[in-house]
DNA sequence: TTATTTGTCAAGTGGATACTTAAGTATTTT
DNA sequence: AAAATACTTAAGTATCCACTTGACAAATAA
């Protein structure tokens, strides 16, 4: 309730890059190793390492390693992190917008002086 | 089908900033003017109004100025890109995961000759 | 063993970006 | 008209961050 969430800054900050992204929708077809992740990405493999850290580190992303091969996956609660913030606030909002549908839903009692044309500004 | 989604980018960007989320958690209680949504923000208005255009231009926030206040609130579409982006991502991951299950759900069948106790690598 | 694969680490670079200050504009108040 | 309000714009700065190169380590293959 009165706790921060350093977690969210994180996730977000990692799906905020493009690379990153792409490495997760590479990754949402199965687990793959570092170099199979690389292929594709038009950046060196030491930057594709170093994007893993952000994402490990976020919690997005799992790795282990095996013999020489670093093998990643998804995480399982990474992406919720970043799905209930964003759930919040589309309900907070909703319901805002709700407030102002019973508003104008109900012309009648209420008595809104709408003039019939001219508003006081714009366009 | 075929088509980019710069859209996304933008998005996923904009939420990468901790003080554009905080702007956003703000306007979801509500409509609000620019120097409202800068008060309790700790960096000065002219910070805020820049964050508001990526805010604008990404398509999470809508704003119309009135005489000489510029009134803010959230977009109705915005955090829904983000929200179907990370949705698909998790539907494509548990997919992958139920794959998985049903290897797991079936030693009879298939014959995977797991040891009992011992897996190839630790914990 | 030697060579190849696969990844790691460190340092450096260039560009993006979050922020500030300061000056300017338009609107409302007095 | 003069002053205050509510932004807006421009320019500068400092930091962050994605990326590269290059040297290195460890595991596997020849």
């Amino acid at each position: 309730m009165h706790g921060k969430k350093p977690d969210i800054d994180r996730v977000f900050h990692a799906l905020g890059d493009p690379t990153r992204r792409a490495i997760l929708e590479k990754l949402s077809e199965g687990p793959m190793s570092v170099s199979r992740l690389a292929e594709p990405l038009a950046v060196t493999l030491a930057a594709v390492v170093q994007h893993l850290q952000v994402l490990e580190e976020s919690g997005l992303v799992q790795t282990e390693k095996l013999g020489r091969v670093r093998t990643c996956q998804i995480a399982p609660g990474g992406l919720s992190v970043a799905a209930q913030w964003i759930g919040d606030r589309r309900t907070l909002w909703e319901r805002c917008l709700d407030r102002l549908g019973e508003l104008l839903a109900e012309p009648d009692e209420r008595r809104l002086d709408v003039p019939t044309g001219g508003r006081p500004k714009g366009e």
